[in-house]
DNA sequence: TCCGGTAACTTGAAGCTTCAACTAACAGTA
DNA sequence: TACTGTTAGTTGAAGCTTCAAGTTACCGGA
């Protein structure tokens, strides 16, 4: 009866605030919220079937392979391998469990240091990502690289960069963890 | 032995593509990519983890209750409340088994077309989503909004349109369902 | 009025993620 | 050597999503 005036951000509150910041979106900032969340429900779903459909595996699974053939030797701790893959080692745990019984993926405990679990990538796994890979980046291209200008790119990298500043405080570091670098004695993270 | 050469996007192809694409992306775009990526796995977590803290949804149920609360008799058809609320059928109807349980929303059969389910918002669901809605936009904009200046906002949409251009097919209409107006008898999507 | 076709849901099972223990290994201290 | 605390990782259960049927209601002929 009288929720409907202000779309998309739910109804109206019922006592109007009067803090600094403004208690709802401009339209504006609701227009791009609204596509916003359209993509980052759409877009995964859209990665998810591309990768089921051609390699039978899901996109995080995909990134694990990924992340571990390009870390030297093949090879990165359990918990390293999560923030790069961007989920919890709890989630992790279970993956590589399956990726294991799929013989693309071996633990090994760390010689020196017990607590550690090593998660190595096997010849057929790095055959697999290897496989995959190039499908996968032209999916990529297809539904982002590809739909954007040059310039778009960039402003996409810093909006992205500057959300997940938010998203995790903290976090200038994101994207910038060892990939191709040492073995990483432990993840650069801040304190 | 030799995948690391790439960061980020997967080994070396085996076979060298001379296709029109380049096959891989280049440095500026992985890194838009990577860090896409990292919004799009993160910034969802985030926003269940306030909902699911704030009011013990989860971020998809507050997407259900608000479009809800937006349409006139705050009723919507079940595939239209799909769409809008960005699911598909099946996973909507498992939510609104257990909203109706919580006594938030309630089914009904279309009046003069059976084949039809109306979900409608109780009085209950609309309190609920009146409490949480402020909480919520806070958080949007705390995390995304504030975030970025007024021309990023600008671009963050444009962006995203673009992207769901690619994702759905046709989408131009993305983000400009039914929302305020009538009870849509069809959603109008294409063909 | 019957019959095939189709669109709108619903449902149950399988699979994945999350959450909350729980275990194991080490570091520091006495 | 024992005791405490901390960090890495595992595991089982609960909950949600997806997938593949199944229903039900209607429409358009014959």
């Amino acid at each position: 009866m009288m929720a409907a005036d202000r779309p998309d951000q739910g109804p109206a509150p019922a006592v109007p605030s009067t803090d600094a910041q403004p208690p709802w979106l401009s339209d504006d900032e609701r227009d791009a919220w609204i596509r916003l969340v359209g993509v980052f429900i759409k877009l995964p779903a859209a990665l998810d079937a591309q990768l089921q459909r051609d390699a039978g595996i899901s996109h995080f699974e995909y990134m694990v392979l990924s992340r571990l053939s390009e870390a030297s030797d093949q090879t990165l701790r359990m918990s390293d391998l999560a923030v790069l893959a961007n989920g919890s080692l709890s989630r992790l745990s279970h993956v590589v469990t399956r990726l294991e019984r799929r013989g693309w993926v071996r633990r090994e405990a760390c010689p020196g240091d017990g607590r550690y679990t090593n998660a190595v990538l096997t010849d057929e796994g790095l055959a697999k990502v290897e496989a995959i890979a190039p499908g996968h980046v032209a999916a990529v291209r297809e539904l982002v690289i590809d739909a954007l200008r040059p310039e778009q790119v960039e402003q996409l990298r810093d909006i992205s960069q500057a959300i997940m500043g938010r998203v995790i405080p903290g976090a200038e570091w994101y994207g910038r963890l060892p990939h191709t670098g040492a073995p990483s004695p432990r993840a650069r993270r801040p304190a």
